[in-house]
DNA sequence: TGCTCATCTACAACTCGTGCAAATTGCGCA
DNA sequence: TGCGCAATTTGCACGAGTTGTAGATGAGCA
């Protein structure tokens, strides 16, 4: 994502205009890799500037991922969250917390689809569910089998 | 998924009476491939046997879950969807119409994640988004990059 | 400074799913 | 077949998350 000034340029290159209210948003989430929720960003934005509404945070958290500088992340249940960085990336998250962390996959290009006969795919994208490192580290469970059709490794960056 | 007469008796089994709406929702998900969500069973229930409540529905949906016997897929925003497919798989979901097929994914094995440092992975699910067939011969359009990290094939089944 | 129109706020409504309690019913047992 | 108990069904209400709407507000420009 953009810093705020560079924000606050695109959307006056838009033709939006750059208020407080917006201005405070793009500021929580320069460099935020909490992958916040609207629900959460409305809470810290409520902190700093009381009397902002919800729905303006959601006018501009969907005004961000349209213009590309978000990437709205559905991670099943619960909330939508949004998050800043919009490098080609996939998320893991932690079913004790809820955390959202960021995830890398190399070697994708040696997938292989079947199924999708005629489908035209555009985007794909990954979700791993298990447990971060602080839950792990008090029930401590091996991995086993974590991508269906074959088994999968998750070790750490070489 | 089991036959309903099947399903019938694990639910039996588990001490899990087995009533004409329970056993109206397995012959509507038996051989179901269209991924329904609970509204839309509600609905096909609904004309068989009308009067049945939707809480029945997510309630004997709900079971089935816990029982193995069915998975429930959220892909993305929208109602929770069920899928009697309870192989190994993942999902195409078309963003024209909203329609989910199932991927059998080869070669996940050689997936290498980064980032997720000390993440203990239990599972994890791929969501391919673009144009089922049906859509995506009105309008032409190639696939291009589908997984980040790098690009991808969806071939035909080999 | 004044004007215009986008934005903000507040409220309500919507969707999806769940909790609760009363009425109903499946099923084991005699 | 009849009985009794516990599971189930049903309808209503509620909660979380999100969006629509209309009047008030204010940023940006001449």
């Amino acid at each position: 994502m953009k810093p705020p000034t560079e924000l606050a340029e695109a959307f006056r290159a838009r033709g939006l205009k750059v208020t407080p209210q917006r201005q405070l948003l793009f500021g929580l989430l320069d460099g935020n890799t909490s992958h916040p929720t609207a629900e959460g960003l409305f809470v810290e934005a409520s902190a700093q500037m009381p009397g902002i509404s919800l729905r303006t945070v959601y006018t501009t958290l969907t005004d961000l991922a349209e213009m590309g500088e978000l990437q709205p992340v559905s991670c099943g249940a619960g909330a939508i969250r949004f998050d800043p960085n919009v490098d080609d990336h996939h998320h893991g998250v932690c079913d004790s917390c809820g955390n959202v962390t960021d995830a890398y996959v190399v070697g994708a290009e040696s997938l292989i689809v079947e199924g999708l006969d005629g489908f035209t795919t555009n985007s794909a994208s990954i979700v791993f569910r298990g447990q971060c490192a602080p839950c792990a580290s008090s029930t401590d469970e091996s991995t086993s089998n974590p991508i269906p059709n074959s088994q999968q490794q998750t070790p750490n960056t070489p």
